[in-house]
DNA sequence: CTTAATTACTCAGTATACTGATTATCAGTA
DNA sequence: TACTGATAATCAGTATACTGAGTAATTAAG
C-alpha cells in the first residue's frame, strides 16, 4: 500500500525545477572552471553586474538589480566584494542622496574584456550536449517560459 | 572605441547561464508560494531530500546526495534541519560506523504526501507559458543538456 | 596483518538569494 | 510647510552550494 503510493509518485529527478537546479548548478561550476582557468577571480554573478554597470556607467544599484533580476539585499554584498576587488567605484549619488552610483575602474574595464572569452566558452560548455538547432530552440523556450512567470519572483527583470 | 566594444559584447541576459539561473531564481519562489500557501514549511531540496529517503529507506547520505545531485556537505545541513522538523530520524549505520542512515517518520510520510500536490502545482506554474508540446520539448532538452555535462559538476547526479 | 588509500561525514569559511526590519531621503499632498 | 507614502540602501537571520580540511572507519595492498 505505501510501496504503491511511493512508487507512483512523481519522481524528483523529472521534475522541471529539480532539472533547472541541476543545471544552474553545472553551469555556475562551469563559469568557475573557465574563468579560473583564465586566471580571474570573478562569479558568475560579479560578472553580470560588472559587465552591466559597464554598459551604463553612473548607474544606481536598485537600477542595475533590476536590469539583471538580481535581489535588492543580495546586490549590496555583490557590489561590496566588486568594490574590494578595485573593479567597481560606488558612490552616492549627486542627484539623490539615498542612491549610490557605480562605475567600472580601468582595471574592471581590463578584467571585464580579458574573462569574456572564458565566459563565452563556458556558456558553449554548458549546452555542448544539444546541437545548434536543438541550442536554440533550448534558448527560446527557456525566454518563452521566463517571459510569462518574470513578474512571481522578487527581483524580476526590469528592461527599458 | 569602447562604446563599440561594449555594445559588441555579449549581452548578459541573453546568456543560458544567466537565463538558468533567474529560472532557477523564480522556480524556487514559485516552489515557496505553492507549498506555504498549503500550510508547510518545507523548501525544494528539503522536499527532495524527504521524497527520495522515502523511497530507499535505510539509504545512507552519500548515496542519497548522489541520487538527487546534491553536494555532500550541502546535504548535512539540509538532514540537520528535516530532522529538527521531526520529518526524518538519522542513525549511525550497522554495517559501516562511518555512514548515517536515514528513515522518514510517520510525520514525515504524512507530510510528503500532503505537500506533493503543491509540489506538482509549482512544478506546472513554472512552466505556465509553454505549450503542452512546448513544455515536453523544454525538458526533453533540458535533461539532453545534463546527460552531456552531469559529470563536470561536484555533486552529479548517480542513478542506480 | 599492518600500512596505504579510500570513503562518510562534519566543520570552517565564502558567496549567492531571500524575508523582514530599519534608516535616510525624496516626492506628492493637504 | 507639515504629513504621508514611497524609495534606496543596508542589516540581521536563514538556507542553499561550494572549497578545502579534518576525523573516524573501512577497504585494498603488500
Amino acid at each position: 500500500m505505501a510501496a504503491r503510493k511511493l512508487a507512483g509518485m512523481t519522481r524528483i529527478n523529472d521534475m522541471p525545477g529539480h532539472l533547472i537546479r541541476r543545471f544552474q548548478q553545472i553551469a555556475v561550476a562551469l563559469f568557475h572552471a573557465e574563468v579560473e582557468a583564465a586566471g580571474f577571480d570573478l562569479t558568475p554573478v560579479q560578472y553580470a553586474a560588472l559587465e552591466r554597470v559597464a554598459r551604463s556607467p553612473d548607474i544606481d544599484q536598485a537600477t542595475l538589480a533590476g536590469l539583471i533580476a538580481y535581489d535588492r539585499t543580495t546586490i549590496t554584498g555583490v557590489i561590496d566584494r566588486l568594490v574590494a576587488k578595485g573593479l567597481l567605484t560606488r558612490k552616492v549619488s549627486d542627484r539623490d542622496r539615498r542612491a549610490r552610483t557605480l562605475h567600472v575602474t580601468d582595471t574592471g574595464l581590463e578584467t571585464l574584456h580579458a574573462a569574456t572569452p572564458a565566459v563565452e566558452a563556458a556558456q558553449d560548455r554548458m549546452l555542448q550536449g544539444l546541437s545548434a538547432g536543438e541550442r536554440a530552440e533550448f534558448l527560446r523556450l527557456t525566454k518563452k517560459a521566463l517571459e510569462a512567470v518574470n513578474d512571481l519572483s522578487r527581483a524580476p527583470l526590469k528592461e527599458r
